[in-house]
DNA sequence: GCCGTTTTCGGCCCGACTGTTTTCAGTCG
């Protein structure tokens, strides 16, 4: 069929990883049609687990299985679904997948996707009204057909119509900077509500993802009322989905979802590591938990009903032996093991950095860019700024850089801050204005080509498309024997932990910094950047503006001290 | 369908809320 053509044509291209994530999209689809089916929940969970494992998985299985290398050695795979993924990869298809589809339409997961209607839903209203996709079930809905099945009533037929317009959860994720913005007013709000004693957000948001899908609060609380109806009476709620004594979910005008829990004081530790999760870290923590006897869930962790911790993420991570984990860190990607080896990295933190870097564009004036950003900068309690001035690709202007870098020095000595300062070219660029500078930056478009490394390297938005979709590291390969500059754009910010975790693995330290937006923002963007670091596993050591200005000055001297350290 | 510091069989996380029920199934996180 057409299908397996457009299939086959993704697998050749072994480049990449498509066969990854063809394999996880098959075995995902397989789980969901065997959902509606009924099947065995565990045996669907198998299903969903490998799709999660190989979805995420470093190496790609075509150059595995090309190599001959034995697929049951991947977490979650068994023989069973290893010669399923030799079939996926050879034919872009599997048979069990074409078995499902001949009996449920591959529609039907769409059906499944709206909020309320899951699995067994979905198959009553194909088997009983025949929907098939979202317009037929907006059809029946409307027809009024669906308040006539058992299981469902007017209710349900009205918020399937809701969801249908959108009303309810969109399913957008939010970036973490959108979300701050309401997440802290709520907070606000939830703080300030009657018997409440402590409100925190985890979740996505406090793992400091991205981007985040909804918004969790969790609250300790004397009496439980209290919270809840400060959520639930929030100015710009949109919709209540749920409203119960100890949790609430609701949508807010801008189709955000919140969720709220209230804990009681001793469950506290308990509840913020299981509702910060990720899921995936969680599973594997109660693994280690189930090994040792041990029950953990939200509210504590119990030995038969005794409770033996839980008032505190430590007491939990404890219990099963671990040193405590940073959110950051909470992914199921190695930090388990590491915290049981007692070799967990200490991610960087914000109060270490002692210095921002600034962009001054050709068209800015340098001095009000960089008076902005020093100000802000030494709120901060920094000590310096890395200046970057962009030097343009071809101007026939003649640019008097000695009048630019002095305005920038003398506004960084306004506020009582170092300055270092750099021109920026393109990579391509083969030619650097006459002026004396602290060093040499590039600005990477495009995969390097160039022999000589420039002092200080900045992947620009672009790049990531062009050249570094899926693995920045031949860009990060650039910056060897430099640093790697990050700014913290919001605009930009899923793209930073892949280039973040690929110069930690290259051993290049990198520069985390706001950019120095004009107009405020600095500091959030300042955060941002460290927080992506964080979840790159990034010490200290590995950030070059946490060390004293001298080390950097050092560090980032063009050519000789560069060439040094080979 | 996977997995094993107790297991090659028998586990696999589980509690809250809703809407439809008359004791609970389905959905969600």
């Amino acid at each position: 069929m057409a299908r397996a053509a457009a299939k086959s044509h993704v697998l050749t291209d072994s480049s990449d990883r498509a066969a990854n994530l063809r394999v996880a999209a098959v075995f995902a689809e397989i789980a969901d049609l065997l959902e509606v089916e009924g099947e065995n929940p565990f045996r669907i969970r198998a299903y969903r687990n490998a799709a999660h494992e190989l979805g995420a998985l470093g190496r790609d299985l075509a150059a595995m299985l090309a190599a001959g290398d034995d697929l049951t050695e991947l977490p979650g795979v068994g023989d069973d679904l290893a010669g399923k993924i030799g079939e996926i990869v050879d034919t872009g298809s599997c048979a069990m997948l074409d078995d499902l589809h001949r009996v449920w339409p591959a529609t039907i997961h769409d059906v499944m996707g709206v909020p309320g209607v899951g699995p067994k839903r979905a198959r009553t209203l194909f088997e009983q009204l025949g929907v098939r996709t979202l317009a037929g079930l907006q059809a029946a809905a409307q027809q009024q057909k669906i308040r006539e099945l058992t299981g469902f009533g007017a209710t349900s037929e009205r918020n399937i119509l809701d969801a249908l317009a959108g009303l309810l959860g969109t399913g957008r994720r939010l970036p973490l900077a959108e979300a701050r913005v309401h997440g802290e007013r709520l907070l606000t709000r939830l703080r300030a509500a009657p018997g409440v004693i402590e409100a925190v957000i985890a979740g996505s948001y406090r793992r400091a993802l991205a981007t985040v899908g909804d918004l969790d609060f969790l609250v300790t609380a004397r009496s439980h009322n209290g919270a809840i109806a400060a959520l639930v009476g929030a100015p710009d709620v949109a919709h209540v989905l749920a409203e119960g004594p100890t949790r609430a979910t609701v949508v807010l005008r801008s189709g955000l979802q919140v969720d709220l829990r209230v804990v009681g004081r001793d469950s506290f530790g308990a509840a913020l590591h299981y509702f910060t999760g990720s899921k995936a870290h969680n599973i594997a923590v109660r693994r280690l938990g189930v090994a040792r006897g041990l029950k953990i869930n939200e509210y504590g962790v119990f030995r038969d009903e005794r409770r033996v911790a839980g008032r505190t993420e430590a007491s939990v991570f404890a219990a099963v032996g671990l040193q405590f984990i940073p959110p950051e860190l909470r992914e199921n990607r190695g930090e388990i093991a590491a915290a049981a080896a007692g070799e967990l990295p200490q991610p960087i933190e914000a109060r270490q950095l002692r210095g921002d870097l600034v962009l001054v564009a050709a068209g800015d004036e340098p001095g009000a860019v960089v008076a902005a950003a020093a100000a802000a900068a030494r709120a901060r309690g920094l000590e310096y700024l890395l200046i970057v001035h962009a030097v343009p690709g071809r101007s026939r202007a003649a640019i008097d850089w000695d009048a630019r870098t002095r305005a920038a020095a003398d506004a960084c000595a306004e506020h009582e801050l170092a300055p270092l300062q750099g021109l920026e070219l393109d990579i391509a660029q083969k030619t650097c204005p006459e002026v004396h500078v602290d060093f040499v930056a590039a600005r990477l478009s495009h995969a390097p080509r160039a022999a000589s490394h420039p002092a200080l390297l900045r992947i620009v938005a672009g790049a990531r498309e062009a050249d570094a979709a899926r693995d920045p590291t031949p860009l990060v390969q650039a910056a060897v024997g430099g640093a790697l500059a990050v700014i913290g754009d919001p605009a930009h910010l899923p793209e930073l932990e892949p280039q973040l975790r690929a110069a930690r693995v290259a051993g290049v330290p990198v520069v985390l910094g706001s950019g120095g937006e004009p107009g405020g923002g600095q500091a959030s963007r300042l955060d941002l950047a460290v927080s992506q670091a964080r979840r790159a596993w990034l010490e200290a050591e590995a950030v070059l503006n946490s060390r004293p200005l001298a080390e950097v000055r050092e560090h980032l001297a063009p050519r000789r001290q560069a060439r040094r350290r080979s």
